[in-house]
DNA sequence: CTTTATAATCGTTAATTTGCGATTAACTTA
DNA sequence: TAAGTTAATCGCAAATTAACGATTATAAAG
């Protein structure tokens, strides 16, 4: 894609929701995820068991997880035992929080002197 | 891409997460978002203002905001206002966080009887 | 040493995303 | 009626994502 002439800057916060938000905008990674913090399993090997998807597909999930930090891994050959970075877990758990609660008003008083009236959605 | 043979099928919450999520997995969006919440602004040209892009692509990531569902619009022409969809707001908020803190264990006692041992991160 | 099991990587294909400028639509104002 | 303002949409190009099968790598087991 075409890159912006004048780049958007932004804060660590928005960079990371982000890649957090990213790696979980997958349903099969919600799945993954769900299945290691449920300890439903543990090796890729289950999963591939459980998932009907291609080995190949799953491993390439398990890739963006562990690029987003959400999960880490263990190799013990010819197995790989996954889990959830408790750490990074638990700061995404924070930056959504945070997100999500920040001090909003939600108004729509909008500082704009010609604003239309009867806005009915806010 | 290629569709799977197999369909796996998610539940709504899965579903919902990852729609969620996918909304939240560009920094600008997520500046937009923010934007709206603290009621920085509300009509589109003001976005414009604000961030440094071409105002079709702007026009883009609302209508992305809006499909997910975390924002809403009320046409007053030739302006638009937009502003948060408190309900699905507090929705994803509740499925974010569910997701999260939902009981898990953690641990990796894997039901695997030749499970290697000596597994650090967990 | 060969076979087996596990999982990553490669190569390919198709779909989607992101960005832009240009155009269009819709309503106000002059 | 004509001009102006705002924002959606179109059309395009480039990048990324998602899926697959095939191959490769690694270590254990025979």
């Amino acid at each position: 894609m075409q890159r912006t002439l004048l780049a958007v800057e932004y804060s660590g916060e928005e960079e990371s929701l982000a890649v957090f938000a990213k790696a979980l905008s997958h349903p099969v990674r919600i799945r993954i995820l769900t299945l290691l913090a449920s300890q439903a399993c543990c090796f890729t090997v289950e999963l591939t068991e459980l998932i009907p998807m291609a080995q190949s597909t799953i491993s390439q999930h398990l890739k963006a997880l562990l690029e987003a930090g959400l999960i880490q891994g263990e190799i013990n050959p010819p197995k790989v035992r996954y889990c959830i970075d408790r750490d990074n877990w638990e700061k995404a758990h924070a930056i959504f929080g945070g997100f999500f609660t920040s001090d909003r008003t939600f108004g729509c008083d909008c500082p704009v002197s010609d604003a239309p009236r009867g806005h009915a959605g806010c």
